[in-house]
DNA sequence: AAATAAAATTAGGTGAGACTAATTTTATTT
DNA sequence: AAATAAAATTAGTCTCACCTAATTTTATTT
């Protein structure tokens, strides 16, 4: 049996892989969690054991198969649970994601299945994050951001890649959803700032940090 | 904040409290639980120190105000989820309680509410207990049970006291739902088995326990 | 009333999952 | 290469929620 931490060590593990492509320490894994690297050292040993992951100093942390096999169908519930909380109970995207991070734990053989029936199949989580499909396979993952556009540049929102309300709330403000058009105006090469046009609209200055955080298509 | 073991004990409590009016004994809730007593004593003085239940061994323990409206929600949560499975992800009445178990400790302000209210605001759950609303009022609860019948008396089954899948899958077998009607052919006087009548079928025997799980409308 | 049985409680212990503080290893500067 | 800084690990502690075994209290028989 898997523990409710062990499974939210192991999302952790897969999330830090998909996004950057880098080595994944302990250091990494106790920042994403709010732990302590002590703690995490413990959990390591514990992964490991259960063989869910391996752990090479130079290498990093990676995901066995049946760990990447388990992260995913925790992902899978994650963004199932969300789809849910946003279409039938009316939630705002800005509220559904620490929600989310308790049914996913929930486990049952059939649950996700039923869950993911009942709502249509979605592809994507109202963040735009592809939804793994009952055999692991999913949609595409986006991967360029705000921040990799060239001045001038036309693009069009298809996810965000931090999910906290302070973000989700701050896009809300600026009119920004999934599949808003934003065109790229300048970039000021002091400190990186973005200044754009959301929907052909006046311009907006955005910091760095934020043209990092949304993903977008081109 | 209240843990999920506290959650467990108080609902296992309030269930023992609605069901005989006796005195809750720490043997009581430990047989419930299939926990050891002495862990049940270690419990009962983290509930008092929380103000939520007081115990007394003349008294047994009893819920104090907080620990009734605690309880009250978490069942409200409890049932709410097994219409949900039930309704929308279509499960049968013996495989819900057992994930409603888990889903009744998700806490957020308003996930009982907009449940509630997708849901069409049910009275009764699945197995025809009734849903507590927000404010704590719930539907009546029948006491009366199939054991409880006179001979010949012609009765209706709006609940069954016990949720196990042993139980379900039998009524089941015997095609018991919520309101079907029995009629009480004889009663025998020797171990209170009882035959009788579903829906003017043939007759069948019961045993007395089977008689005292459930709940009947005259 | 004394003996016996049952229930309640205490004492001490375990494993999970976190922590802090100290130490060791590895990487980066100077 | 030595010094310094950062990262990883170890050692020891804590709380939660359970356990077993022993003891004390209460109830039931004889
Ligand atoms: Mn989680
Ligand atoms: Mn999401
Ligand atoms: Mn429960
Ligand atoms: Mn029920």
């Amino acid at each position: 049996m898997i523990t409710l931490s062990e499974e939210n060590y192991l999302k952790c593990i897969y999330r830090l892989w998909q996004d950057k492509g880098q080595k994944i320490t302990p250091t990494a894994i106790a920042e994403s969690l709010g732990n302590n690297p002590a703690s995490v050292v413990d959990m390591i040993r514990k992964l490991t054991d259960k063989q869910l992951i391996n752990y090479d100093k130079k290498k990093g942390v990676e995901l066995t198969a049946q760990g990447q096999k388990d992260a995913t169908m925790i992902v899978r519930r994650h963004r199932l649970w969300e789809v849910f909380l946003l279409e039938k109970l009316d939630y705002h995207w800005d509220e559904i994601h620490d929600i989310a991070e308790e049914l996913e734990h929930i486990k049952d053989a059939t649950l996700a299945d039923r869950l993911d029936k009942f709502l249509g199949f979605p592809e994507y989580d109202p963040h735009g994050d592809p939804i793994p499909k009952a055999n692991g396979k999913m949609a595409k993952r986006y991967s360029t951001t705000l921040a990799d556009v060239k001045t001038g540049g036309q693009c069009r929102v298809v996810a965000v890649k931090d999910t906290t309300s302070q973000f989700l709330q701050y896009l809300q403000k600026l009119g920004i959803n999934i599949g808003t058009k934003i065109q790229l105006i300048e970039k000021i090469s002091f400190d990186n700032s973005l200044v754009i046009s959301i929907d052909g609209a006046e311009h907006k200055t955005v910091s760095q940090k934020f043209g990092e955080s949304l993903l977008i298509d081109m």
